[in-house]
DNA sequence: GTGAAAGCGCTAACAT
DNA sequence: ATGTTAGCGCTTTCAC
């Protein structure tokens, strides 16, 4: 029996092995320092001899917490996620919390299944990155715990959210294309993604407020590389002139507005500026250098961690919402328009 | 209060409501069919009325086993990992058990709290994605439970691995080129990374095996795109005719290489080809449409899980190293060498 | 088929 | 400063 689990030493037997009490052993691997430096080495060699390893099962079950905060992923794949993570992990670990993510390929029954087992496990709170769950789900969980969503809002109450300010990120992408002197500024939208509608939005106000509401053109679009290659073709399919700029939902969309531009021999950004958003590790390769919108991501890890904290910290019930403020990245898919 | 644990109905509250012994409540809960019909229906309904949901850290301290098994992932944002994942998922979850995923960026030293923090909750078993760490800890952990290590072997004692086929996947890639009518075909190295040795091993050895080691050409590079835009530098800092397909060691390095062709305006496929080695998502943009090896990575992780199932069935005590077959995926970086 | 009782490994009063 | 004791919420014999 190579791992069985009854050999590993408990509690006791590094107690019988110091000569002292359990109490005493528990003391010491909790790093109390009301204890005398004689004993302390003592218990401290004892475990040591023995290989002990505090059972975190059994802390748990007695002091009611876990120190764990779950978190669910819709989508592994998606770079922006583990960025989240980074700043989750740290802000949770400086803490004493770990971290447990359960990952759900965009499938809704598991996703539900995930939160069941996070709640079962007893997690102190949980983080929920842009969930596709319905509201009942999210409200029936945030009776038992704290909890917040990533990169999605929800008006349940006592549910925390941190979202990326998408109106303001879009505003940066047509001011920046509008002082580089574009006027028919394309968009290609993220259908039912989160944010896609306040980005939407955003250009088309900021549209607006520079008086180019004649030149707004939105395309139907996805959060995916077919969608952007989709949305170009409609727009090389339409009468007219061709717009000389197109801001595209979001990196991975925008990468398929490339591919496909390169595939018809429309240069970038010679013959038409790109625009992406989320500045993805795919944005910044060099092969790519895509101009595009930084959302904060591991700021918002460490931003929904603090929401945790506060609420548990506080018994908080109001929901807060905390708004980041995203930035312009300029890199090489845009230029001024062609004199032509 | 709330999120006052307190709250929380226990097996005993429901068993007080359904007017049975918690004995009962326990034997439903966990879908025994000894149960009569009339006292099952009782007991759930009692649970549903109080919102029960049964306390994993309670069960798991009794039943010692928690049904979790611990993933210690290097690099969360190596999309190489994502889909290890997804196969450990599927083939863990068809078993009844969760899994905790654990990430540290490329740090030793987290590294080693992630794997004491797993340890001390428990985890049935232990999955290291291409881990860091030294053997001593490895071997230490492997003690008190099954482990497998992925994309990593080592030969401590009890510890399973689950590789790709590096010399296999290196001699896809020459044969492909070789078959293309490629004689000047160089390497990119992979410095330390997992399996770069043996890429570099199987390179060397087709490339003899076809006659043509007069060609052989390894420039020093590394797993990043920083390492592919290097060892492309070399390549052409160097005397002599240029290579007319170069083999990078992986997908991430190959980016690096095409971006460094690019700027230098020579064509690919027409001036030179470029393979790489993993097929992650990344390859697979049409933006891209890189030749490469595909490493079944799901498979790989429902290797990992299936590993640690037999170990704990079994009590098998001697180290298990399965190798899995890589494929050659052609895309568009490949083609016959120029008539020049 | 159902209930009573013991105990998983630890923490947290409370004593001393 | 250290020991004693009573559980945490559940599973699991073992009776009935």
């Amino acid at each position: 029996m190579p791992h069985a689990t009854s050999v590993r030493p408990t509690i006791i037997d590094v107690a019988a092995r110091a000569g002292v009490s359990k109490s005493l052993v528990s003391l010491v691997m909790r790093g109390e320092r009301t204890v005398s430096d004689e004993k302390r080495a003592l218990v401290l060699a004892a475990a040591a001899e023995l290989g002990y390893r505090p059972n975190a099962v059994a802390r748990s079950l007695v002091r009611r917490r876990t120190n764990l905060f779950g978190v669910v992923l819709s989508d592994l794949h998606n770079p922006f996620f583990a960025e989240v993570i980074d700043g989750v992990q740290e802000a949770a670990g400086a803490e004493g919390y770990r971290t447990i993510i359960s990952t759900v390929n965009l499938n809704t029954a598991a996703e539900q299944r995930a939160l069941d087992t996070l709640l079962e496990l007893r997690v102190d709170g949980l983080i929920l990155a842009s969930p596709m769950f319905g509201v009942q789900s999210i409200a029936a969980a945030s009776r038992e715990l704290p909890m917040v969503l990533v990169a999605r809002r929800s008006d349940v109450a006592r549910v925390d959210s941190v979202t990326n300010d998408d109106p303001t990120g879009a505003r940066l992408v047509v001011e920046h294309l509008a002082e580089l002197g574009h006027r028919r500024i394309a968009h290609i939208d993220g259908g039912r993604g989160a944010g896609a509608a306040e980005r939407r939005q955003g250009y088309e106000q900021t549209m607006a407020a520079r008086g180019l509401t004649e030149f707004v053109r939105v395309v139907p679009g996805s959060y995916t590389e077919e969608g952007g290659r989709h949305g170009v073709e409609a727009l090389l399919a339409a009468d007219g002139p061709l717009p000389t700029a197109i801001f595209v939902a979001n990196d991975l969309a925008a990468l398929g507005a490339l591919a496909t531009l390169a595939e018809r021999g429309i240069r970038v950004p010679q013959d038409v500026s790109i625009v992406g958003y989320d500045n993805t590790a795919l944005a910044a390769l060099r092969h790519i250098n895509l101009t595009t919108v930084d959302q904060p991501r591991p700021d918002m890890g460490r931003e929904a961690v603090a929401l945790l904290l506060e609420r548990l910290a506080s018994h908080r019930d109001a929901a807060r919402h905390v708004l980041v403020t995203p930035t312009l990245v300029v890199r090489g898919t845009t230029a001024p328009p062609n004199a032509s």
